[in-house]
Parts: structure tokens; C-alpha cells; sequence
DNA sequence: GCCGTTTTCGGCCCGACTGTTTTCAGTCG
């Protein structure tokens, strides 16, 4: 079964391909705004009923959708491949060349790929009707250093690498304010480029020196409130964007670049029917020729203006927020500060760094009321798994240990193997001497996804297993997901009083938010762990709760927010 | 192609920058 992200890429082919074709620019943009609802779409759409109840999907996309689901190609797409080269698609992807660029390429250089585009010459292209030499040179000098892996930046490195470049500008002397906004400002798990937005009453000599700053390679445009710059980034260039507005529209700037964009076009289409126009520099009323902008200082400011409750930048996707704003029905956010424990750490026992003691001093650091040990069982050799001896003695330390601390309670659990069959890694008897079990699969991946779902329903209804780590395997840039039926261990963990973990480490952050608003709904438990492996990765905690955020989770949707009475109560109640 | 607090037809968010242009189309976010 295609999962909502497939769904949505195949539509976006569909778009990009119209856009080529020339095909009128709404019914191109209908197509655009349906694959964002699938994506944004809070369950599998194939379990919908019918995917006319997405917003902006009507019975045309609606027929798509349902091809798409069934595995089967839509008509539309039939039509575009057999009038339209495939490789134009990426084409379109080269920085400077959109639909129509791609199609005169073409049509009339005959270039049907990247390859053929960078085996021009830049001659040919200038000799078109409305290219000059520069942009053919650009064109083909993208084309010759174009990279077919898309990698977007992990949020751990864009928090750092923008957070370098916000410090930049608000050091400058010109800068009254400035923050990162975008995708990395809403939390997303990876970042495609980094946004910065600053107020100043004097912009262009921002402007100017960030253009000129020494960490820049490359400037792509440089206007006066405007400044597009690459940089070196860990994994190769990375696109930044200043923006520079007067320090009275700050909220209306930082507002238009933080988005979604799809967030920003359906508040704007709120506000026009309240007779108002939004841009970067304020509200309007609607309809004047010259418009005469109220800059809005801050983004609380706009919400309010419109009738609706603050909604914070984790929720700006289109997906429903601005219906609960309007009925006040938004949920209060879990926050980094309401989380009293962690329920996965390792340490040197199996392949951590840290020992009990010094984990256990950084949580207490971090002013945490709980800490639970979880290292790996004895199948997995390459992590050290313990053997039962080994793991008995680790308990008798743990409790050792827990002796010393007073303000902290030490627990001894694991991180047990989920077998190929779905058994434990543990004998029962063994499991129940621990005080919390976390059941993960770290082996045979390629069962399929029958076999994968199976194998972790099986675990699930092990009384002793309370939560599934990272459930659905994968590793950002790196490998993905195995094949599994989310949607049914969603169902099982709320049948079995089974919680589901969200992974905070930057690279899995696993389950995705999308899932984690599926089970949130069906009434599943959220663990947010670390999984940390030595002591400095426990802070990794606040990447697992911008995740949750973004799934609308309240800290009662999270085992973790729990004070230690009830963590306690809720060890002993079993499940 | 989608959608409805004037509408089942006629609208559809808003603006910056570039290159090649004498007024704007294309790209991007």
C-alpha cells in the first residue's frame, strides 16, 4: 500500500508535468494543493473512506488519489508520460529552470534530461528567443554540477549551521532583530534551506554585508530587502534566504517566511473574505489600488486581527489548524520543560559510552525525576547485548546506584529484540523482573509487510513489553523505513495498552509526526525517548518534543510527562 | 480543478529578484 508521501510525490509529478505541458495555471495548482493535503492528511489516505473529505480534493483528484492507492497508474499521469520526456521532471529541480524553461529546452534544443541539458552548449541556449548568455551559462553549469541525491539537512546540523548565521546578523550593527523562520522554525525533521528574517531601519547595508560575509560561496540574488546566499554545509551547498523588513512589521515577516506556505495561502484566503489583504509588511484592507499595509509587530498580532487563537509554527501545515484556532479548540503543546523522565538510555553495559552513575548525573542535570536503562538484549552481538547473567547483574547495580541518588529514580529495563517470529529476545520470567521493557527490531528487515506487522503485533501482546522503539526502522538520509502497516499497529497498541515510542535521535526521530497524530487520535500512549548513548545526547530530548508538537500532542499524551507518583503507578498497574 | 458568511459560476495569496527587457515573464518562497 502506498504510503501518504508516495501518494503526494506521484501527484507532484502529475504538477510538475501539467506545468511543462502549459496546462491552465488553476487546474495545475488544484492538482498541487491536492498532493499537500495528502500530505499533510493526519492518517493513511487509503484508509479513508473516500479522499474527497481531504480539503481541497474533489471528485477529479479524488478519482487520481484512488488509482494512486490501488497501485494502479491514473489516467492523467498515462497521458503526461506518453506526451512528456520523464526526465524533464528533474530538469525543473536545476536552481533558475521552472516548467517553462524545461519545456523550451525541449522543444526546441530537443534536451530530455539533465545529462542532455549539461551537454549543450551554452551558445544554443542564448541564441533562443529571451535567453542571454548569462542565464544559458547558468543553465548548463547547473546542469554540469547537478547531484540526483537530494539530501536535506538533519535538524540537529541546521539548528547549528543556522543558528552560526543567525548570530551573524544579529551582530550586525544595522539589526534590531532577527530569527530563523521556515521549515527549520516549524520543526519539520529535515530541512531543505535555511530562512532568516531581520528587522532594521537600515537594510541595504545588511544586505550587503551578509552578501559579502566570509561564510558565503556563492550569492544567487542580492535586492535590497532580499539576500539568497550558498553555503558550506556538511553535506555539501545549502541555500540560505535573509529577508529584511522595518522593525514595525517584524511579526508580519517573520510570520510569511516561517509558513508552510500552504498555511500562509489559506490564511490569506481567510483574510480576503474579512476584506483584508496579508503580505511580509502588515494587513490592508482589501481592494485598494495602492494598498497601505498596518504592520503587525508581532505574529499574535494577525491571528487575532482574523478571529483566530495564536497557532504556534509546529502547526502551520494546513492540516485543520486553522479550524481548531477558530473554534478555540487548539490542544495546549507538550514542552520540552514538562517531560520528567527518560524511558531509553543506554550505557556501557551494551554499546553505550556513559556509565549508570554518569548518565545518571546528566539527567539529574536536566532535572528529570526518572531514568530508565535500556541497553540491548543478547542477540544483538555487534551492540554487545547482555546475556541474562549480565543483564542480572546490570539490575543489581542499577539498584545499587539508585541508592545513591536522592533525586532520581534509577530503573532497570531493556531494550529487547523483537526475533524474526515475533518473540523476545528474553524469557518472560526474565522480563518481568525489569521494571520497563521496550521492544525494538534491530535485524531481518526485509521480511515484507505482512511478516513485519505480524512480528510486532506479536510483541505487543507480551504483558511485559510497554512500548515499540523507533517502530518503523528508519534512518534519515540513510536507509528507509521497513515494510510495516503503521495504521495496524496503531490499532494493536491501543487494543493492548501498548505505547509507541518517538525517537528523538536526529536521524530517526521515529515515529514520524504524522503517525504520531494517528495514534495520538486512536488513544495510544506517546514515549519520547533519547536513546542516547552517551551523556550530551540526552539532550537530544527536544527534537523528540518538537516532533510531538507537530503531531498536536499535549504532555498527557506523553508515558515521560508523568511525575513519579504516577510513572510509578503507572509501572505497577501492568498493562 | 476546487469551492461557497454576497457566489453552483467566477473567482482563485502575495511579493522580491533576475535577466532581458522598454514593461515583463519566469522563478522562487
Amino acid at each position: 500500500m502506498p504510503s501518504n508521501a508516495e501518494i503526494s510525490r506521484a501527484l507532484e509529478t502529475v504538477v510538475t508535468l501539467m506545468e511543462i505541458r502549459g496546462d491552465e495555471h488553476y487546474r495545475v495548482l488544484a492538482y498541487q494543493r491536492a498532493a499537500e493535503s495528502v500530505a499533510a492528511a493526519g492518517s493513511p489516505v487509503s484508509d479513508l473512506d473516500d479522499p474527497k473529505e481531504l480539503p481541497h480534493v474533489g471528485e477529479t483528484t479524488a478519482e487520481v488519489i484512488r488509482d494512486l492507492v490501488a497501485d494502479e497508474t491514473p489516467d492523467i499521469l498515462d497521458e503526461l508520460m506518453a506526451e512528456i520526456p520523464r526526465g524533464l521532471v528533474e530538469v525543473t529541480r536545476l536552481p533558475g529552470v521552472g516548467p517553462r524553461t524545461a519545456g523550451r529546452l525541449w522543444k526546441e534544443l530537443d534536451a530530455t534530461s539533465v545529462e542532455e541539458v549539461a551537454a549543450l552548449d551554452a551558445s544554443d541556449i542564448s541564441s533562443l528567443k529571451g535567453f542571454g548568455k548569462k542565464s544559458a551559462e547558468k543553465i548548463v553549469a547547473s546542469a554540469e554540477k547537478y547531484n540526483s541525491e537530494e539530501r536535506r539537512l538533519l535538524i540537529h546540523t541546521a539548528t547549528a549551521l543556522g543558528g552560526k548565521l543567525l548570530d551573524f546578523v544579529r551582530n550586525h550593527p544595522a539589526t534590531e532583530k532577527a530569527g530563523l523562520a521556515g521549515s527549520l522554525r516549524r520543526g519539520k525533521e529535515t530541512i531543505g534551506d535555511l530562512d532568516i528574517v531581520a528587522a532594521s531601519g537600515d537594510a541595504k547595508s545588511l544586505a550587503d554585508d551578509f552578501a559579502e560575509a566570509e561564510f558565503v560561496t556563492d550569492v544567487v540574488a542580492h535586492g535590497e530587502t532580499k539576500v539568497s546566499i550558498v553555503v558550506d554545509g556538511p553535506d555539501g551547498d545549502v541555500d540560505v534566504d535573509l529577508r529584511i523588513v522595518a522593525p514595525e512589521a517584524y511579526g508580519s515577516l517573520l510570520h510569511h517566511f516561517t509558513g508552510s506556505q500552504a498555511h500562509n495561502i489559506v490564511l490569506r484566503e481567510r483574510a480576503v473574505k474579512m476584506d483584508t489583504n496579508i503580505s511580509e509588511y502588515g494587513l490592508a484592507k482589501a481592494g485598494e489600488d495602492e494598498r497601505e499595509y498596518i504592520p503587525a509587530e508581532t505574529e499574535a498580532e494577525i491571528y487575532e486581527k482574523l478571529g483566530l487563537a495564536y497557532i504556534p509554527p509546529e502547526l502551520r501545515e494546513d492540516a485543520g489548524e486553522l479550524e481548531a484556532a477558530e473554534e478555540g479548540e487548539l490542544p495546549r503543546l507538550v514542552e520540552v520543560g514538562d517531560v520528567r523522565g527518560d524511558l531509553h538510555v543506554h550505557t556501557n553495559y551494551s554499546d553505550g559510552k556513559g556509565t549508570i552513575e554518569s548518565m545518571a548525573e546528566a539527567a539529574i542535570e536536566l532535572g528529570y525525576e526518572y531514568l530508565v536503562f535500556c541497553d540491548h538484549s543478547q542477540s544483538l552481538r555487534v551492540a554487545n547485548g547482555l546475556s541474562p547473567e549480565r543483564l542480572s547483574e546490570k539490575m543489581v547495580e542499577v539498584r545499587k546506584v539508585d541508592e545513591k541518588y536522592g533525586e532520581i529514580h534509577l530503573l532497570c529495563g531493556s531494550e529487547v529484540d523483537i526475533l524474526k517470529d515475533g518473540s523476545l529476545d528474553y524469557e518472560d520470567s526474565l522480563l518481568e523482573e525489569l521494571d520497563f521493557v521496550v521492544a525494538s527490531i534491530h535485524t531481518s528487515f526485509q521480511i515484507g509487510e505482512e511478516a513485519m506487522t505480524d512480528r510486532i503485533l506479536r510483541a505487543m501482546n507480551n504483558e511485559h513489553v510497554r512500548t515499540i522503539a523507533h517502530p518503523t526502522g528508519r534512518v534519515l538520509n540513510r536507509r528507509e523505513p521497513y515494510e510495516v502497516n503503521v495504521s495496524r499497529l496503531i490499532k494493536e497498541a491501543a487494543a493492548t495498552n501498548t505505547a509507541l515510542e518517538l525517537n528523538s535521535y536526529p536521524d530517526r526521530l521515529d515515529l514520524s509526526a504524522p503517525y504520531v497524530r494517528e495514534a495520538i487520535k486512536a488513544g495510544v500512549h506517546i514515549t519520547i525517548d533519547t536513546d542516547a548513548h552517551d551523556e550530551s545526547a540526552l539532550s537530544f530530548m527536544k527534537y523528540g518534543v518538537t516532533q510531538a508538537r507537530r503531531a498536536w500532542a499535549g504532555k498527557g499524551n506523553v508515558v515521560n510527562c508523568l511525575p513519579w507518583g504516577e510513572f510509578e503507578e503507572f509501572l505497577k498497574s501492568g498493562k
